[in-house]
DNA sequence: AAAGCTGACAACCGCGGGATC
DNA sequence: AGATCCCGCGGTTGTCAGCTT
C-alpha cells in the first residue's frame, strides 16, 4: 500500500496546481505592509497604532500569540530502531542509486538514542573534527556525513527546534526573495534553525502556499500562469458562501474585473521585460540561475499599465504597488529611504558574500529606485501569508498606501519587519507560525469577518502620514 | 474499520568547491 | 597542475502520523 501511495504522490507532484480562487483576490489587492497586520489582524486598536512602529511585529500578534510556546519536537524515528536496511537499500536500488555506506557495511537509516548518545559524547570530548574518522572514532557504524547530518541538523545543542514564528518565516520568505534557495545562507540568519529545516518548512509550508497564492516560490512574482482566471470568472465558484463573500468585496469592484482581464491579456505578454528591466540585466532574468537572485521588483511589470493611480513603493524585498480606486495618497514622513533595519538588519557574521548580495540587491533596489520616473510599478500587492485561506483584499482607501511622488520609495519592511538591533524576535515563542494552533488558528483567523473586512482603525491617524 | 490520502520531516544522495597532497 | 580528500549544500526520498473517504 504504501509504494502505491507513494506512486500516487510522486504523480501528485507533476500535477499542476489546483487553482485557489481566493488567492487570485488575495493576490493583487492584499496590501502587504507587512503580513502581520493583515494575517493576525488584532481587534485591539491599541495593537494597530504603532503601524509604522518598530514595535509592531511584537505587538500585533499578542493576542494570538498567546498560545503555547514552542515544543521540541522529536524526531518520530528517535525510538524507532526497528529499521528495515534490507528495505531501505531495496528502495535505494529502485530509484538508482548508490548507496555511499553499503559497501562497507555501515548503518544506514533512523538514528537510535545509543547512535546518538555515542555522537554527543564523542563531540563533546572531542569536538566535531574529522568527519570521516570520526565514528570510527565514536565507535558508530555510520559514515562521517551520516554523523554530520545528524549532529548538524538535530543533535547539536544550539538548535531551536519546534515551530517558526512569524518573524523567521517572514525572514525566510524576505531572503528568500535574495537568495533563493541557499538554504544555509538563510539558515545562517536564523539562529538555531538548520538549513535543511528551514528548506523542509518552505517545501512543506511557504512554498505551497506561495503556489495556492498564484506567486512564484522562485522569482517571488506573482505568475498568472498558475491562474486560471477564467475560472474565476466563471460563476461556478460562486458555490462557496465565502467565496462570495469575497465576491462581494473584491470583483464587485469594476477595477477588479478590468485587471482581471487584463492580466489574461498580460499574462501572454510577459516576454518583453525591456519597458521595466535596464539593459544588461535582462540576460541575468533570462538566466534560471540567475533569477533565483532577482527580486522581483525588476520582473514582470507591465500590467500595471493598465491599472491607475498605481504608485511606485519599492520594498526591500517585495515590491508592493497598491491599486487604488482613487488617488488617495501617503506619504510616508520621516522614513529613512534605505533605513537600517531591512537587510542591515542582519548583523551575522556569516556568509559575507551572500551579505554582499543582499547589500547589492539593496543598492540595486536603491538605484532601481532612481528609475522611477519610467519605472512602472509591480502591479501586484500580494501578503504573502495569506497562507490557504481566504483574505480578501480591502479595497477602502484607509488600508492602501501611495507615493504622490513617484520617486518617492519607502521601505515598508523598513518600519514593519523585525525590529533593528532585537534578535530576540526571530527566537521568540511568542508568535508561532507552524504546529497545530496556530494553523488552525490561522485558518480561524483568515475566515474571520475581521479578517475578510480588515480596515485600519480609525484610531490610525493616516493622515500622520499624508 | 479499513483503505487511501496528505502533511511533515528526518535522512539520504549526488554534486561542487575548497583544501591538501 | 592534476589528483584526491573532505565537507557542505541543495534536491529528493522514505516513513510515519493523522486525517479523510
Amino acid at each position: 500500500m504504501r509504494h502505491v501511495a507513494n506512486a500516487q504522490r510522486d504523480n501528485r507532484r507533476t500535477a499542476p496546481n489546483q487553482f485557489d480562487f481566493c488567492f487570485f483576490l488575495n493576490l493583487h489587492f492584499l496590501p502587504i505592509y507587512t503580513t502581520k497586520q493583515l494575517v493576525r489582524p488584532t481587534t485591539d486598536p491599541t495593537l494597530i497604532t504603532p503601524f509604522f512602529s518598530s514595535s509592531l511585529s511584537s505587538q500585533i500578534f499578542s493576542p494570538l500569540s498567546l498560545s503555547s510556546p514552542s515544543t521540541i519536537t522529536h524526531s518520530p524515528y528517535l525510538n524507532k530502531v526497528s529499521f528495515s536496511l534490507a528495505t531501505h537499500n531495496l528502495a535505494a536500488s529502485a530509484m538508482g542509486r548508490a548507496p555511499c555506506c553499503e559497501k562497507n557495511g555501515l548503518k544506514k537509516g533512523p538514528w537510535t538514542t545509543e547512535e546518538d548518545q555515542k555522537l554527543v559524547d564523542y563531540i563533546h570530548k572531542h569536538g566535531c573534527g574529522n568527519w570521516r574518522t570520526l565514528p570510527k572514532n565514536a565507535g558508530l557504524q555510520r559514515c562521517g556525513k551520516s554523523c554530520r547530518l545528524r549532529w548538524t541538523n538535530y543533535l547539536r545543542p544550539d538548535i531551536k527546534r519546534g515551530r517558526f514564528s512569524f518573524e523567521e518565516e517572514e525572514t525566510i520568505i524576505q531572503l528568500h526573495s535574495i537568495l533563493g534557495n541557499k538554504w544555509s545562507a538563510i539558515a545562517s540568519r536564523l539562529p538555531g534553525r538548520t538549513d535543511n529545516e528551514i528548506k523542509n518548512y518552505w517545501n512543506t509550508h511557504i512554498r505551497k502556499r506561495l503556489l495556492r497564492m498564484g506567486i512564484d516560490p522562485v522569482t517571488h512574482s506573482p505568475r498568472l500562469d498558475l491562474l486560471d482566471i477564467s475560472s474565476i470568472l466563471n460563476a461556478s465558484f460562486y458555490g462557496s458562501s465565502q467565496m462570495l463573500l469575497g465576491m462581494q468585496q473584491s470583483m464587485v469592484n469594476p477595477e477588479l474585473l478590468r485587471l482581471a482581464s487584463s492580466l489574461v491579456s498580460s499574462s501572454q505578454q510577459h516576454k518583453d521585460l525591456d519597458m521595466c528591466v535596464p539593459k544588461g540585466q535582462h540576460n541575468q532574468l533570462c538566466d534560471p540561475q540567475v533569477q533565483n537572485h532577482v527580486p522581483h521588483f525588476v520582473q514582470f511589470q507591465d500590467p500595471v499599465q493598465e491599472v491607475p493611480a498605481c504608485s511606485t513603493t519599492v520594498f526591500s524585498t517585495a515590491c508592493v504597488s497598491l491599486p487604488l480606486s482613487q488617488p488617495q495618497l501617503v506619504e510616508p514622513h520621516n522614513v529613512d529611504p534605505y533605513p537600517s533595519s531591512t537587510f542591515t538588519d542582519f548583523t551575522y557574521q556569516q556568509h559575507s558574500h551572500d551579505d554582499q548580495i543582499i547589500s547589492d540587491w539593496h543598492k540595486d533596489g536603491v538605484a532601481l529606485s532612481t528609475l522611477t520616473d519610467d519605472y512602472v510599478p509591480q502591479l501586484s500587492s500580494y501578503n504573502y501569508y495569506s497562507s490557504d485561506d481566504l483574505m480578501y483584499p480591502p479595497l477602502s482607501e484607509p488600508s492602501t498606501f501611495h507615493s504622490n511622488n513617484s520617486n518617492q520609495n519607502f521601505s515598508f519592511a523598513s518600519v514593519l519587519s523585525t525590529p533593528p538591533s532585537s534578535p530576540t524576535p526571530l527566537n521568540s515563542n511568542s508568535t508561532i507560525i507552524n504546529g497545530n494552533n496556530t494553523e488552525d488558528e490561522r485558518d480561524q483567523s483568515y475566515d474571520s469577518s475581521s479578517m475578510l473586512k480588515f480596515e485600519i482603525p480609525d484610531i490610525l491617524d493616516v493622515n500622520e502620514f499624508m
